[in-house]
DNA sequence: CAGTTGCTGATTGTTAGCAATCATCGACCA
DNA sequence: TGGTCGATGATTGCTAACAATCAGCAACTG
């Protein structure tokens, strides 16, 4: 497992490539083209990195992490390795140990529980924010989502696809809430939610009408401006998701029950 | 450099002194004192260290942090410093900026109404979760906390007095809830939280009843297991803390208008 | 033979030093 | 004389090497 050969060092160091030529960029458009490469410090692009393996299944859970071979199959040293380790950690996707290194985290079933109940209470706020706060444009934006989801959903849609759909969906709902701290709270729920999420059986006969009418209603509440109707929406959709992951996830226990590896805390 | 000797060393490593005597250690107590030097990593000692600096008050806001100064007058070199910045800023008392370092983070009123209204959110879940769940001894430790703030204002309370009297009872609150992340929310908004506090003006009339009548009304609303109730208790306390601590900062932002200078502490 | 004790290899925690980046300030030019 | 551009000093970002710590294993002892 693990082979250490890939050509992963280009992917770390592209980011001091040049700006690609912008036909007719417009001051803000420059302006973020240019800040964008640069804002982008190594622990953060090797954080991002180990995020999407981790989100890939690379890694087995309980695996350890090694600061050094890391650092090597990057091509880095182990400085920026160690902060990302310190990154994963808070977004509940690697739990480290003082001087026994950082492991892949395992989710217990407390683990969705609290994930669930915790998101539940900060996207009511969210919700309830952005029912006052959004704009058309915002609402255009998630409508669009919605319309991706049903798109998707019309040609046939993997777990990973649906995932990631439903979690641009609740992205663009806290962005609209204009409000920093709970967006941040959300980064570091978020990639727990995405794990989670991957669990959900979307061959189930009513995903369908999950996943695109339960985010059209939430929309439908929003564009209406009922705060009361939007976030009893979203409460039943976050619960009805906590179910379908559950369910999920009970059948995975079943089926890898007993696999016991090494590193669970 | 590294003189070896300099007597700064032992207020971070301290940890290490061989634990002192008991006359009956039990098992339990043996166990937490042993286990006790070794969790603390330097870095978190370090923040812990800074993060009182902070709330004291000791450096001016705006002022930059530089990381040699502050490794040298703690007698340690700047990996930990740098370790320990991210997590202050994480918590939300220092702001790093790529390149250009931390600086004590500005609160402004903004900010004020995010730290509330995340906290109604997140606080609101734990008290419904401790209604369900809390033993005897833990709405005795609660009681102790409301007793204690009686005692402090019959005598004359600080601000800082009162400002850590109140945070430990949320703390026990958030500890009783039994929710590992929602704990870790709260230790990350919790500073900020603390610094906010500090704005309260405790001279008001009210305040005795605020204080300790406040938190009262929460046990009995817990005690009696009275979830709604409790909710909207805490709710209201929430809001009566949020409008004292406005009035307090606006006072401040009136009495040092067009400061705005940065460094100087 | 069970339990304990002292080694050993590997891994993290910490340190010191080098390179890249940014703000500041002075020189140059229209 | 006002404004822009290039040097300069300071500070962060990163690297590589050192020291402390821990799990595992073998030898020893009762």
């Amino acid at each position: 497992m693990r082979a250490g050969r890939e050509p992963s060092r280009d992917g770390a160091l592209n980011l001091n490539d040049a700006p690609p030529r912008q036909s007719a960029p417009s001051a803000a458009d420059l302006q973020a083209v240019l800040s964008l490469p640069e804002n982008q410090a190594l622990a953060v692009s090797i954080a991002s990195r180990l995020r999407d393996a981790l989100l890939a299944g690379y890694f087995g859970p309980g695996e350890q992490l090694r600061e050094e071979p890391l650092a090597r199959s990057m091509g880095v040293s182990r400085g920026p390795v160690r902060e990302a380790l310190l990154r994963l950690e808070r977004e509940g996707l690697v739990v480290v140990r003082r001087n026994r290194g950082a492991f892949v985290a395992r989710l217990s079933a407390q683990d969705l529980e609290e994930v669930y109940t915790l998101r539940v209470a900060i996207e009511c706020l969210a919700v309830r924010r952005v029912v006052r706060l959004a704009t058309d444009a915002e609402l255009d934006a998630l409508q669009a989502v919605v319309d991706q989801m049903a798109a998707a959903d019309a040609r046939g849609v993997t777990e990973q696809e649906a995932a990631e759909l439903d979690l641009r969906f609740h992205d663009l709902v806290y962005l609209a809430s204009q409000h920093r701290r709970l967006n941040e709270s959300w980064g570091n729920l978020r990639p727990q939610a995405h794990i989670l999420l991957l669990n959900r059986n979307v061959a189930r006969e009513d995903f369908r009408e999950f996943l695109v009418q339960g985010h059209q209603w939430i929309v439908d509440a929003v564009r209406d401006r009922d705060e009361d109707r939007a976030v009893a929406t979203i409460e039943d959709h976050l619960r009805g998701s906590y179910e379908r992951v559950a369910a999920g996830l009970d059948l995975r226990a079943g089926r890898t029950a007993g696999e016991g590896a090494d590193g669970g805390r």
